[in-house]
DNA sequence: ATACCCATGTAAAAAGTTACATGATTAG
DNA sequence: CTAATCATGTAACTTTTTACATGGGTAT
């Protein structure tokens, strides 16, 4: 198979939205996005360039403001491609944790250094939590929109998934609470 | 900085935990370490080299069985680079979710493709929760080891993240089946 | 004028996967 | 003897990030 990319995929679907430019793209990337899926300028304008070479997209003027922007319009074969796309099954998501990976691998005398990485995610994702909460009361606007549900099951799910997270985190600080003192064995210092 | 590379520290905290061939450690990847890491034999055999060249890790030569084998042991220093990196902060997690980002695309037409997604997702899901389970009975059996409740905290963020999105997938496909019948808008067929 | 965002793009490096070559050992 | 698994390693490729070069437009 020729390209299972799903960055080619990504622009394309930013362009179901209507017509943009590579740094607009990049906006959508680190906005609406950010919680799910990014992409830089680097595989961007490439994918842009390959996207127009398929004919799944194709500059258009806009001669009122004679910008040096490039705005990309998607074309019928183009929808069609995406709405495949948007069909096809999963792939299984590789899926990286920092935090597990030094909580898989830590021992008693690490516990006091673990616990201030929980305590630093702790706030990270009570932020996260308030910038999802209005981000849902903003989408309310959009209420009568045909996307609205589509974007709301997006915004519910990082709701979810921050506030399961919070929860282990308060679990994990509690179970460390209960561990730095009764093991001091096996220290050569 | 020289190497910030998470794939060296994942290869040495798997050497923490005794002397392994690069064909141990990647065991350990697909087994215990598979729902939050992963490493190919392509990243670990010259991860194992670069250790080496290091001084974090050493060749060890078992006489006993005379195998084709080569295990690796940590240094002290090893050890001692392996804390200091478990103590640093986390890098944020780029985390990228095809399911999430077919959703956000979604119009009403393709509720019924969607559907489809979500039950296998479903099913997935519910499998990886039984097999977290099963782990988490097995864990059992270390229940005295120091390592015990680091172990358990990543089995359970498994299990509560899991059941979450499953969650998640039920209240998508309840959802999803009050869109497709009212929505037959723009279609040019 | 000068600073700051808008805007496009690329080169180089880093990170990661895949597929293959090679051969030893073990179980049936 | 044969198949499966153990085991090491690399080359080629794809993917992704980072950093830079370049310059237009706009507000102070």
């Amino acid at each position: 198979m020729a390209k299972t990319s799903n960055t080619l995929f990504a622009v394309l679907g930013v362009l179901t939205k209507g017509p943009c430019s590579g740094y607009d793209i990049r906006k959508h990337f680190s906005e609406s996005l950010r919680h799910f899926w990014s992409e830089s300028y680097g595989q961007i304008y490439p994918a842009l360039k390959e996207i127009v070479a398929q004919g799944y997209a194709a500059e258009v003027s806009y001669p009122n403001h004679s910008r040096k922007q490039k705005k990309y319009e998607i074309t019928n074969a183009g929808l069609e491609h995406f709405s495949t796309w948007l069909a096809s099954p999963v792939n299984p998501l590789n899926y990286r944790d920092e935090l597990l990976l030094r909580v898989f691998f830590a021992r008693p005398k690490d516990a006091p250094a673990l616990a201030a990485l929980f305590e630093r995610e702790q706030t990270d994702l009570t932020q996260s939590i308030a910038a999802y909460k209005q981000q849902e009361a903003e989408l309310l606007l959009h209420k009568h929109q045909e996307q609205y549900p589509f974007w709301s099951l997006t915004l519910r799910y990082g709701l979810l998934s921050s506030e399961t997270r919070l929860q282990w985190c308060r679990e994990a600080l509690l179970l460390l609470a209960r561990i730095p003192d009764e093991d001091r064995k096996g220290e050569t210092k």
